[in-house]
DNA sequence: CACGATTTTGTTATAATATAACATAACAAA
DNA sequence: TTTGTTATGTTATATTATAACAAAATCGTG
C-alpha cells in the first residue's frame, strides 16, 4: 500500500475531529474557488453535515438534520447537493450502503477504495496504486474503457477487533 | 490478469448463450445437491431468469416476469430467492446498479470483481488475483479483517467501442 | 403412513431510497 | 436593469427493499 492517505484511515476514537472538518471544508472552499464552482450555503452545510463523522451517512438522515435546523428541505434538496458534491469529488457514494462520505482530497484524480467497518460503521479511504494499476491493466487487456470504479471492502477494523477481544 | 474466467468475459453478441444457461443451471443443481441445499422450483426459475442474459437484472424486473408466467409473486418472493442464491454464491449483487447477475463458479471461494459496460449493460466477472492479494495485503497492514468486498468497474466494453467507431 | 418440526412460499402492508416535473428565487454578466 | 443561467422550493411519484404473520410444502422420525 503505497501513497496511503493516513489522515483518513480509521481515525482513532479520540482524534481531534474538528480538524478533519475544518480541513475538509477549507479544501472544498479553495477547490470550488479555483474552479469557478459555487459552493452555496446549502451545499456547504450538507458537506459539513457529511463530515460530522467518518461514517457514511444516508441522504434521508441529512434531510432530517436540515429540517431540524429549520430549513425547508425535501429529498431533492439533499440529492441535488449530493450530486454537486459527488460530481466535484468532494463526496463519495458508498453504494453497498446507500450512503455518502466525505473525500479529503478532492483535487486528486483518484478512484475510490474503501474499507468499511461493520462494527463501528467508519469508512477509511485507501489509495493503493497497486490495485489501481492492476485494474487499469486488466481493462487495457480487455479493451475496456474505464469511466469509474468503486471498491468497497467490508469487515472489522483493528480497533473494533481489539474492543471485541477485551 | 491471471486466472481469468474467459467464459464470462463480455461474451460476443453471437455466442451460444443457451450453453451459458444450461451450464450455470447444471452447476447450481450439482452444487445444491452436494451441499444439501434446496434449489426449489422458484429458486431454480429465478436463477434461470437471471441467466437469461449477461446483463444484471433488477428484482422488480424478475418479479414482473414471474407474474407474467402466472405465478403468484410479490416482492418478497423475489428477494427471498435472491437471498438464497446470493448466500450460496450462485448470484452476485451489483450494488452500484441495484441489480443481480449470475455467477458461473459458485464453488470457488472468490470475491467479486466486475466490469460493467454502460452501453450494452453487460457485466463481466473477473478474477484477478493481483487485485485480490493487494487488497488482502492492505487489510493485513491495517489490521482489518475482511468479510467481503465488491469491486465494480464501469465503462465501455471493447465491442461497444468498436460499434461506436463504425 | 402420520406426526410434528422446519423450511419455504403467499400475502398485505410499509419502509427506505431516489427522481420527475415544474415553479420560484438568487445570481451573474452585459 | 434586464436577460439568461443556475440553484432551490415544492408536489408528486418511482424504485428498491423489508417486516410481519399466515398458509403450504417438505423432511425426518416413529
Amino acid at each position: 500500500m503505497n501513497q496511503i492517505k493516513n489522515a483518513s484511515l480509521f481515525p482513532s476514537a479520540d482524534h481531534d475531529h474538528s480538524n478533519c472538518v475544518v480541513d475538509a471544508l477549507k479544501k472544498a472552499e479553495q477547490y470550488c474557488q479555483d474552479n469557478g464552482l459555487r459552493l452555496t450555503k446549502l451545499r456547504h452545510r450538507v458537506l459539513e453535515l457529511i463530515w460530522a463523522n467518518h461514517q457514511p451517512v444516508g441522504a434521508y438522515e441529512l434531510l432530517e438534520q436540515l429540517t431540524r435546523e429549520g430549513r425547508k428541505a425535501a429529498p431533492p434538496t439533499v440529492y441535488r447537493a449530493l450530486d454537486f458534491l459527488m460530481e466535484n469529488g468532494l463526496v463519495h457514494r458508498i453504494s453497498s450502503r446507500n450512503a455518502y462520505v466525505g473525500c479529503s482530497h478532492p483535487d486528486h484524480d483518484h478512484r475510490a477504495q474503501f474499507m468499511i467497518c461493520v462494527a463501528c460503521g467508519q469508512a477509511a479511504e485507501l489509495d493503493d496504486s497497486t490495485i489501481g494499476s492492476a485494474i487499469t491493466k486488466d481493462a487495457r487487456h480487455l479493451g475496456f474503457r474505464i469511466e469509474q470504479w468503486t471498491l468497497e471492502i467490508t469487515g472489522i477494523c483493528e480497533q473494533c477487533i481489539k474492543k471485541a477481544n477485551s
